[in-house]
DNA sequence: TTCTAATCGAGACGGTACGTCGTGTCTTCTT
DNA sequence: AAGAAGACACGACGTACCGTCTCGATTAGAA
């Protein structure tokens, strides 16, 4: 979660401890408020204590931050499902559940758009988000590929897109799109 | 299209004709080139030929204007088919391929974050796009309003999320989820 | 104080009375509160209840507006005074009450400093201030014209000074200028 | 004349320097060819080659600069006269002499006019223009301070009147007006 | 009575400046 | 090195005001 230093050299002070955790926390709880645009960098030095300088000391821009905070409050999907159909209704379930978290939607809204605009954040959701779930599939069940990932973005394009007009999602929703998603990968 | 006049009534300097259109115009090329975040007012003004006053005039934010820009771009769907699973097919293959368009994704991914910051925006953008779609399944063909929903969301929420992650969208994408969406809301 | 129609003519609609009295009291009135450079002709159109298209129809600008307002709120110079220094005791005293008077002070300031910048202003305002009592005092008791020219704008320019940098203007400070003016003038 | 940075410690990065003498070179050149009104901080700070943020972290408005760049052009009075009435006379002459200068003529109407609306450039004004040149002929030559104050207003505002309405000043007023001081204070 | 011309209300429009905000970089001293 | 503090460049934002314009609707005297 806290990015390591750039040289993986010891020598000079080292860093502050729990810096990153309160950079990180700082940021949550501001976009949870503002909204991720509303949320500024001044804003979230200030709220961890610590000076913007720091900041940029340990993420290169806004985007990758809010990228780590993310993966941070999403947590790790479930693991141990007996088979594949298991593992993708865990995983469904696991991620309607913490998009109703309002810190989590805020910050997957506002990341999502950034990777429109942003290649690295593009970049840095995909591997931190999507490939987790996907290789887990593919690896443990053997399951094909192109028709994970399209299961991937499609649950979480659709709770998203969801959020997105209608500001709120149900359980029915969540089921719904488990549903879904079990039939189309586990044939 | 045009916003209409704040009075209803012909008093005062009637609004110059063409000026939204050059407006919608110029937003949607430069957002094409630039991308939404990076087309600011100004430039849309003066590509438009047109006073930044005259823009705020007639739209009360980037968003609102950016609406409008994305409902005339993206046109109506396509009406006429025989069947209900029919309508559906040509609605998401007539979706998938206006999203592929340059100027509607970037609009579209846009927005969608403008969404998530902008309450007008928000429910503006469920108005103009998703409610025709919907109104029209429910009405001709009495499927469950809650079903269709879902799949308008669906079938815009994976494509752009695709498209947001991933940059691009193929044929055989949109394939797929034309016969997931068929199968889910025609029994 | 009411500007003539351009036209000499009396064909077409005849303008409406008390027009003008309104918008110069409310140009007057909001000057006084807001000064000079707070106050803008959509706001003094409103008060008087006026159209702006009506304001500039009569005045040329905002400045030629606030000369005649001034004017017209300053009034005529004192007349019939025994002798040159009587005249000119009774003019400085006439303007240093008059400037005491917030709606005077107001309008003057804001007007010599738009002299500054706009030369119709400066124009208008020596013509239709000093001009008027200079050429009392040449034409009546004989005085040189540099001289009285010199000794009103020291008048003015004192009394203006002192309120632009105190704010003020005390009646010992008129009886002063008074006595200097006097002195200078009249041998 | 360069404002003191917020904090008196030297902490963070200090300001650059310079900056404050090319920014206020600047105003004073653009403000001589274009007038006070006609001068915008966009191009004073293009001009000065620095980012208007800047211009806005050392002063707060641009009347407060401008006061700042007028007692630069301005310079420093004369010292250093035998007796009062040759210090008065040198203060005057200096003055008729400074405000012939274009660069000093435009700033001075211009911030004079500003007096009228913002109550910091009047107080700045004061305290940068007359107190200097009033305090030293106070304490120096034990002179009265009303008198002083009110000779300081009638030199600097019948000089300031009269280019305001004529557009120049000439030399002969410049000795009048010395002739009048001098007596007046002098006793 | 019809024609003609000026006036009024209402509001759109072009142009220009304003002052503010946010990101990411840089510079200095301190730890 | 890392941190705190804060200056800096750049670029966009939305607002305000001036003076012009274009409408439809009046309101008179002239034809």
């Amino acid at each position: 979660m806290c990015p390591p230093s750039s040289t993986g050299a010891v020598r000079g002070r080292p860093r502050r401890e729990g810096v990153s955790d309160a950079v990180v926390t700082a940021l949550v709880r501001l976009v949870a408020t503002h909204g991720y645009a509303g949320t500024n960098l001044d804003a979230v030095a200030r709220t961890a204590g610590v000076a913007k300088t720091t900041l940029y000391r340990r993420w290169p821009s806004k985007g990758a931050l809010a990228v780590d905070a993310l993966a941070t409050t999403l947590g790790a999907p479930p693991v141990g499902g007996v088979d594949a159909a298991d593992d993708i209704h865990r995983a469904v379930d696991w991620l309607a559940q913490r998009v109703r978290d309002l810190e989590v939607r805020r910050l997957l809204v506002g990341l999502v758009a950034e990777a429109g605009v942003d290649d690295d954040v593009r970049r840095a959701l995909r591997r931190r988000l999507r490939d987790p779930v996907a290789e887990r599939l593919v690896d443990r069940w053997g399951l094909e590929p192109g028709e994970v990932d399209l299961a991937v973005d499609l649950v979480v394009g659709t709770l998203l897109h969801r959020l997105a007009l209608n500001g709120e999602i149900t359980a029915e929703d969540a089921e719904r799109v488990t549903r879904i998603v079990t039939g189309l990968v586990d044939r």
